[in-house]
DNA sequence: CGCATAATAGAACCAATATTCTAGATCGGG
DNA sequence: CCCGATCTAGAATATTGGTTCTATTATGCG
């Protein structure tokens, strides 16, 4: 009965994603409107807020950027799988080039003490899926978990690969990046095999 | 014989960083002004924009940064200079953690496209010091200088020890952070002296 | 003590932009 | 064919925040 709409949430997080892309972290409504070809008004139909347009956005581009980590977190060698779920973040860029620049223009922490009340706990909670998984992960490549042993995964699997695409994102991203990552996964990896004196 | 300053360049720029760092990069003058403890003309008594200000803040965190580098480009054993280098980093960011984070506030290529004019020289110039430094390092540990050493260089030295710390600015870096880097650093080190075939 | 100079001081101004508001369009069903 | 419901449409409004402007203050010198 209603007049059909003519622009879905997931058009209008698209037109948000371009414009993110083009125009820099400060994009404004109107500028999104116009990658939309669609007014400002529908806009305000179903975001209540530009800051809840782009936590909206951040969110979606997690959650994609997640999906393809969880098959290999299951790969029976747990060496095996921390260092494909490392290689997965430059392949992702790869693949996802707008969804990954998106991903590194907002911080979660900023986004938990600026972004909307309604969305903190979302925001919140958005890695504890991710948190899960590499525990699993980790407890079956060291045996237990420490504290030592969660940072080393952590920055294995997530950290190190993010900061190496992170310089190439905007352009081609070499597959000697790939390398880099897988390497310097392994490497610290193998950190958490010895004891906190470092050598 | 003119009233005397109570603010020097040095000043704003501080409170600059501490208006960064506390509000993050998109703080407004008149905050930067709060934190000066002064008024916004005398700011803009020194900066021709807010702009402008932003740069040179970026710009000092860079030279600051950039100071330490040299003596260790120097170490005798070529490969031992590119590890001091990469430990380095994280050095520098737990020793000037406001900075730090300045850094990666703002990233060069948007300074270069958003920023006034007249500073854009000096900001696209900004890593041409560093640059040099790394290829006299890479001759010495690599013999020669391709494509690939320079990446390889880069990432070890640079991509990787500042991704590896950028998610624990804020807050206290673990000393485990320096180790990741070494290894993450010699591992990407390491990749320079295979032919691309990657394994 | 005025005078010249350069800086502080903050209110006034104005442009950019987020948000709201009112009107009009589009559909299915009675 | 009109009605209710929902959405498009974009002009109007409000707010935020960068920049400018007009005092006013402090200093050294003649």
């Amino acid at each position: 009965m209603p007049r059909p709409a003519r622009f879905t949430h997931d058009d209008i997080l698209d037109a948000a994603l371009a414009g993110v892309v083009r125009h820099g972290p400060r994009v404004n409504v109107a500028d999104i409107a116009d990658e939309l070809q669609g007014p400002v008004g529908s806009i305000y139909h179903r975001f209540p807020s530009r800051d809840a347009l782009m936590v909206r956005l951040w969110l979606r581009s997690v959650e994609r950027f997640q999906a393809g980590l969880a098959p290999l977190a299951a790969l029976p060698d747990a060496h095996e799988a921390l260092l494909a779920m490392a290689r997965h973040i430059p392949q992702f860029c790869r693949t996802h080039p707008d969804e990954a620049t998106c991903l590194t223009l907002f911080r979660q922490d900023r986004l938990l003490g600026e972004g909307p009340d309604e969305l903190r706990d979302v925001v919140a909670t958005m890695n504890d899926t991710v948190t899960a998984l590499l525990a699993g992960v980790t407890r079956r490549r060291y045996g237990r978990v420490t504290k030592r042993h969660h940072h080393c995964v952590r920055m294995a699997t997530v950290v190190a690969p993010y900061g190496l695409v992170r310089p190439y994102l905007g352009g081609p991203i070499p597959l000697l990046v790939d390398d880099a990552t897988a390497a310097a996964a392994d490497a610290i990896l193998n950190l958490g095999d010895h004891p906190p004196r470092s050598g």
